[in-house]
DNA sequence: TGTGTGATAGTCT
DNA sequence: GACTATCACACAT
């Protein structure tokens, strides 16, 4: 179904996190797990910027866990939190900056039936409508990290065949305790998915 | 529709 | 030893 052809390349990822961020709303996020594709529509994203940003892993430099964020964009950066929870980044920006998104919410598009499985609940709302969620929903877990995301394999991201027909609203990141004053979380108004309103 | 709270384990100081 | 880019459930409105 996703076309080589639809599969974002490098030089989408090698920009701004905040440019990314904004451009990422809208796209497919596909996991291709045991030959079957679960997709989803990317809803709902914050950007995390590096030195500059207090709200984010990378602002006191390079440790084990986030160096991905330092090296070229469009590598998946997952990390393990609240001793439960997967999340579910892309790195951006050129080697050596700081910089990642992470996705917040998705639509669920196809294999819904796996999503349900994986997630042990039915309700079509409740399968991805936050960045835990959606992570268990599609099985990405820490052996995901570092996958090529420009490459289409157990898991990348692909413009959508349809036309983009929403609009994206700004706000400020959930969940974190510095940085709040910038303005980089970025979802579709209106969508029943995001993950808070 | 919203607020409050406990669970849980890896990461960093 | 403290903190965490979260979730689920309880309970009130």
């Amino acid at each position: 179904m996703a076309s080589l052809e639809l599969v974002l390349p490098r030089s989408f990822y090698v920009q701004d996190s905040v440019t990314v961020a904004r451009e990422l709303v809208g796209k497919l996020l596909v996991r291709r797990l045991e030959g079957v594709d679960l997709i989803g529509r990317i809803v709902e994203v914050e950007a995390y910027g590096g030195e500059n940003d207090p709200a984010s892993h990378a602002f006191r430099g390079v440790t084990d866990r986030n160096r991905l964020m330092f090296g070229v964009g469009g590598f998946a950066y997952v990390y393990f939190t609240y001793g439960k929870h997967w999340c579910f980044n892309v790195t951006t920006g050129p080697e050596g900056v700081a910089g990642a998104v992470l996705a917040r919410a998705l639509e669920p598009l196809r294999g819904i039936e796996v999503m349900q499985k994986n997630r042990g609940v039915k309700r079509l709302r409740d399968l991805t409508n936050g960045p835990g969620k959606l992570t268990e929903a599609l099985g990405i877990r820490g052996e995901l990290n570092g996958v090529d995301l420009t490459k289409e394999g157990e898991l990348f991201i692909c413009k959508s065949e349809e036309k983009g027909n929403f609009e994206v609203v700004v706000g400020k990141r959930v969940g974190i305790r510095f940085g709040l004053q910038k303005p980089w979380r970025f979802y579709i108004k209106d969508n029943k998915f995001v993950s808070r309103t």
